[in-house]
RNA sequence: AGGGCGGUGGCCAAGCGGUAAGGCACAGGUCUUUGGAACCUGCAUGCGUAGGUUCGAAUCCUACCCGCCCUGCCA
């Protein structure tokens, strides 16, 4: 792999093409360090599904590797049996694939290299650098001291380089019970790094491993495979979550001790987001507990789920561009990545018109029985989108909320004697209103100006509202989901009282409208369309949407500047 | 208390000894058949604090303060 050209500039307004790992490994090329090559690698546990802060660092891995014209792996780090499936292989790879990474036939399994890695550990026993160890976990943990005090060495610790040899044969060979044993590397109990002090490669687990079936009784542990692994497949950028920048010396000592290829591994900070939590666990428990649908909940932060809620990888990959790299803890506001969604959105969704909190308006002037078909444009932002045909008829339905009987200054919509545009229609003005026994609005009266078909008037008259509307005869059935963020804190994981991330769950973060009534195009949506419902937000088709019942997801609500001065009136 | 890593506006983030980029947010304004979008303007005499070196310091030095991570046979 030949490297000649800067990384290109996909965007110009971020940080990504000067970040702190660009410049090294700029460097390194500089120096010939690894012959030109750039070779990057994702390398996520199949043990959960993939959410925006691994979608942060498969874009860094893999949109630099990228960049410098390098290559990039996509390998599970499945050494843990206990807690993998394929299950989550298949999620991780459709979700790598939908931000739009192709790691080609490089898929890789740390798994495969179980046999090498045993070989590995004989090697360091018969260098003296290995020992099996018959201490207890209650044990190891007394002799391993604290993070003040140094540890002691175990009382195995000078077994003879053959006994070591021999016992660790029998491991293997499923000669003692789990966990009665472990293979531990011959470091530094005394070291202030904790890492190092004689850190476990193998234990005795007989479990049955999601690819290697029941062929092993001892597992190696994550830090006696991961540097390998990069190794093994030739990485030269090991890019990873800062939590590991303490168990680099010990990457490197083993690969030194082993005598192999060394790559270079650069640490950056973990993404954090507000208003929702990201690490693995945390997700598993909402999941497992049932406080969400599943792992694919349109307000789980999950790839999946965000997909589901009508994010698009591109948004995503632009929302990982614009906050950049850096080794600095970190708070991303919510804000930025609805910037992102709303960005390319706009550009890309085709309006339609839905009204989700509807209500009935009749235009007493107009034919009835009569039906217009008008032309509607599908998006002002793209010329080649074309438009379409809406009808329109003397039964409408608008949004409740553009109604108001007794509006306050600057209410731009419908009010008795007010005029206002129908976007795309006439204008109307309201006459009167009907109301049920309970003072409830049921019908709006309006006529309308003939003239003004298409939404517009010879006169100049001005006129400050358009609302959008729905023909009562022609409208679809829709239940439109609403999204709120999934907690009512900032910081749920670190409240100032130190109070429980769960109690912190947002009661209101699902409102399910179910009489909403949408235009007759959207007959035609599938869950990969995205949709402007004109200024409502984005929406998009959930798959539970079925032949009785359309189910529509906002992804995002458009911004609200109305919002914002009802809010300042209060 | 030991080790590692951080601290630049509300949130991110450039900056690499020559006098604080950019984005998000926010505030005004223009325009508008989406109260959307777009466009314009404003927004750190200041870079954790205190000293020092220098003609010149966010950048170098010293001390201190604060935050995060590390005591799984998880990854």
């Amino acid at each position: 792999m030949k490297h000649s050209d800067p990384p290109e500039k996909e965007n110009t307004n971020n940080s990504s093409d000067t970040n702190f790992i660009r410049q090294a490994i700029e460097e390194d090329l500089k120096a010939n360090r690894y012959d030109g090559r750039v070779h990057t690698r994702f390398p996520p546990e199949p043990s959960g599904y993939l959410h925006i802060g691994h979608a942060k660092a498969i874009c860094i891995s893999f949109g630099i590797a990228e960049d410098f014209g390098g290559l990039y792996n996509l390998r599970f780090d499945d050494s843990n049996p206990l807690t993998e499936e394929s299950e989550y292989v298949e999620g991780i790879k459709r979700d790598v694939r939908w931000l739009g990474f192709d790691w080609k036939a490089r898929e890789y399994h740390a798994s495969d290299y179980f046999e090498t890695l045993c070989e590995y550990a004989v090697k360091l026993i018969e260098k003296g650098k290995a020992y099996v160890c018959d201490l207890t976990p209650e044990e190891m943990r007394s002799y391993r001291g604290t993070l003040v005090e140094a540890g002691k060495d175990s009382p195995y610790r000078d077994r003879s380089i053959e006994e070591s040899l021999t016992l660790f044969r029998g491991m293997r060979d499923g000669e003692f019970p789990d966990g009665s044993r472990t293979l531990r590397a011959k470091i530094d109990m005394s070291s202030p790094n904790l890492n190092m002090r004689d850190p476990v490669m193998y234990r005795i687990l007989r479990a049955h491993h999601y690819r290697q079936g029941d062929d092993w009784c001892i597992y190696p542990t994550y830090d006696f495979t991961h540097g390998q692994s990069d190794s093994i497949e030739g990485v030269t950028h090991s890019l990873c979550d800062v939590q590991f920048e303490d168990h680099r010396p010990l990457y490197d000592w083993f690969l030194e001790e082993l005598e192999i290829y060394q790559p270079r591994q650069i640490e950056f900070a973990r993404l954090n987001l507000t208003y929702t939590v990201l690490g693995k666990r945390k997700l598993k428990v909402l999941v497992e507990e049932g406080h969400v649908s599943g792992w694919d909940d349109p307000r789980l932060p999950t790839l999946s789920g965000m997909r589901r809620r009508g994010y698009t990888p591109e948004a995503i990959r632009d929302f990982c561009n614009r906050i950049g790299v850096s080794k600095a803890d970190n708070l991303i506001e919510m804000g930025q990545l609805e910037y992102s969604i709303r960005d390319d959105l706009n550009r890309r969704a085709p309006r339609v018109m839905a009204v989700l909190n509807p209500v009935k308006v009749i235009i007493d002037n107009y034919p009835e029985g009569q039906v217009e078909m008008l032309d509607a444009e599908n998006n002002p932002e793209d010329e080649n989108a074309g438009t379409r045909q809406i009808p329109f008829s003397r039964e409408i339905y608008i949004e409740r909320e553009d109604f108001m009987e007794d509006p306050p200054r600057k209410f731009f919509r419908l009010a008795p004697g007010r005029e206002v545009r129908l976007k795309h229609a006439y204008y109307i003005q309201c006459e009167r209103v009907v109301k049920d026994e309970n003072g409830e609005i049921v019908e709006i009266h309006c006529t309308y100006d003939p003239e003004t078909r298409g939404g517009w008037s010879e006169d100049g008259r001005r006129v400050r509202g358009t609302l959008h509307w729905v023909s009562d005869e022609h409208a679809l059935d829709a239940e439109v989901r609403l999204y709120d963020s999934l907690f009512t804190e900032r910081e749920p994981e670190s409240t100032a009282d130190g109070a429980d991330w769960m109690q912190f769950l947002n009661p209101n973060s699902l409102e399910i409208l179910s009489d909403c009534k949408v235009e007759p195009s959207l007959v035609e949506a599938t869950p990969e369309n995205r949709y402007q419902f004109l200024r409502m937000g984005y929406f998009c088709l959930d798959p539970d949407t079925s032949s009785e019942k359309l189910v529509f997801n906002r992804t995002v609500p458009l911004r609200d500047s109305w919002a914002k001065i009802q809010r300042g009136q209060k």
